[in-house]
This record gives C-alpha cells, structure tokens and sequence, in this order.
DNA sequence: AATTATTCCTATAGTTTTGGTAGAAAGCAG
DNA sequence: CTGCTTTCTACCAAAACTATAGGAATAATT
C-alpha cells in the first residue's frame, strides 16, 4: 500500500510551487535540489502535472514552472489523482469487470470504504492550506 | 497505491476461513479453488498467517487451515498488517528518519492523516462482519 | 545573431517487486 | 503404510519502478 516516488515527488513539489506561488516562475532545477531528488526524474512528473493542467510551463531562460490556478483551487485529490491514478487499493472498486466475483465479495465492501477515506483527506485539502503549514514549520526554526 | 495480490488474496482467504468457522480445517486447495487463485501461491501467504498468530494449521489427510481466534476477535487490520505491512503511504509516517526533512514536511501530515483514515476503517472492521455480509450476499442470490 | 537557461521529447537501463512455479520433506489419521 | 495435507527452500519471468542520457525547441537578453 505504498505510494509510489510519483506521487510523493509531485506533492512536494507542488508545495514548493504553492509557496512560492506569485513570485514568477521556479525551474525543475530548484525544486529539486531543495527538495534533494533527480532533477532529471523530477522533469517526468512535471510533464505530466502539465499536461493535466495543474501547472503551466515558461520554457526559456530563467523560465520554470509555476501554478496554473491559485493554490487555493487546487485540491490534493487532484495531484495524487494524475501521479498516482485512483487511490482505489484494488482495481474492482472502480471497475466492478476487474473481477468477475466483484458483485459477491465483501472485501470489494471494505476497500470501498478505504478509498472513501483516502479520498475526504484529499478532497478536503487544499494546496494552500499545505502552504500555509509549511511556512509555519519554516518559520518555527527561527 | 495499489494494495498487492497478498492483501487482496490474503483477506478473502480470511473471510472465507471465517465464514466456515467452526466446521473442521479448510484446505487452501478448496479455498484457492473457490477464490479462483493460484492454491501454490496462496501456500505463501498462508504460511505468513500462520506465522503471525491469525490461523492455525492441520497438517493430515482432510487439515487444512481454520481461525486461531474467533472471528469476532480478529480486526482486518491486523490481516492487512501481516499480508502488506504498514498501510503507510510512505515511509516516513512510520519513520521519520527515512527521510531528513520528515521533520519538516507538511506532505508527511497529509500522508499521516490518510493513514489515520485507512486503518480507522480496518481497525473497526471484524472478520465476523465480513463473514456475516458474505452470508447475506450469497442469500440473496436465491 | 549569438548566448543562455530552461523546458520538452525520446530512448535506454539498472534494480526491485510481484506473482508465481517446482519439488520434495514432514506430519499424521485411518 | 498409504494418502492427503502442510511446510520448506529455491528458483524464475515479467512487470513496475526509478531513474539516466542526450539532444532539440523556445524565447528573453545581450
């Protein structure tokens, strides 16, 4: 039941965005050596947050990424969504065919529940609110 | 975050062993037949349940596998503990030394309080209302 | 027009996990 | 002593994961 690199890569770096959000745009390079992974690897999931339309691109010199929307419009559940795909623990939530007992079988039930849980966390997150936390946290250093 | 064939098989072998609680040792032969599975692989994950306290085993002409407690005294989290591990969706929730800045991480919070939310289900879950809502499932189908 | 810092695209490759197979030894009721 | 079962150890193929590499495209700046 691990998240994949995917998944937490991109989530931190869309909180790097986020803090930064307003401030022009921030190149994969930052993010990630802040963030202390592959710059190289990093570009992948970027890729993919923009072609999902999370984030938008400014491909020159001192160009990077920034948010597409404000991080206030910006749920978790989406950003794990396109990393991730369905936080469904098992496939015959989302598609009953995946399994041809699906109609009779409890344990379907009870990874239902799972990924209702799952998803009132995401859903009822915002970027911002990630934002504001970790500013928090950062200043507390002082 | 996808859970692996051993969870999802490992729980259905439960509730199946649950549902014939009470009525002599199950096979994993007939249980891996009803479950339409692999019965030498299903071997594997028995022998970890076994293991960790959840099954005992009858090893004779017509044993097999049954409960090592009632099925109202066994959690699915415990289960899904033995077959997956921690339901952690990444490592650092369970151990802030994975990762060196755990400490200052609002993602760590988020992934904390999935965690929270998916053993909150499992935790209140028992063998024994998986096996009653398997009962009325088959019911129904007459 | 050249420079520069960046994204963007495609290909490749090492490592780990997954999902399963194989065969034989051990236990024990009948 | 036979038959059915667990139990143990080893092995293996395929898929997924986690990158790495190299170069082309872009456009502001010099």
């Amino acid at each position: 039941m691990k998240m994949s690199t995917k998944g937490r890569y991109g989530v931190r770096a869309m909180v790097h965005l986020a803090v930064h959000y307003g401030q022009g745009p921030l190149p994969v390079r930052k993010i990630a050596e802040k963030m202390d992974v592959s710059a190289k690897y990093l570009d992948h999931l970027m890729t993919a947050l923009r072609m999902a339309g999370l984030i938008r691109s400014i491909r020159k010199a001192h160009g990077g990424y920034i948010l597409a929307r404000s991080p206030k419009e910006i749920r978790l559940s989406e950003v794990v969504k396109v990393l991730e795909g369905s936080v469904a623990p098992v496939d015959c939530v989302d598609d009953a065919g995946a399994c041809h007992q699906a109609d009779f079988c409890t344990a379907r039930d009870l990874w239902q529940r799972m990924q209702k849980a799952m998803n009132n966390v995401l859903e009822s997150t915002t970027l911002d609110e990630m934002a504001q936390g970790q500013k928090m946290k950062w200043n507390n250093l002082i």
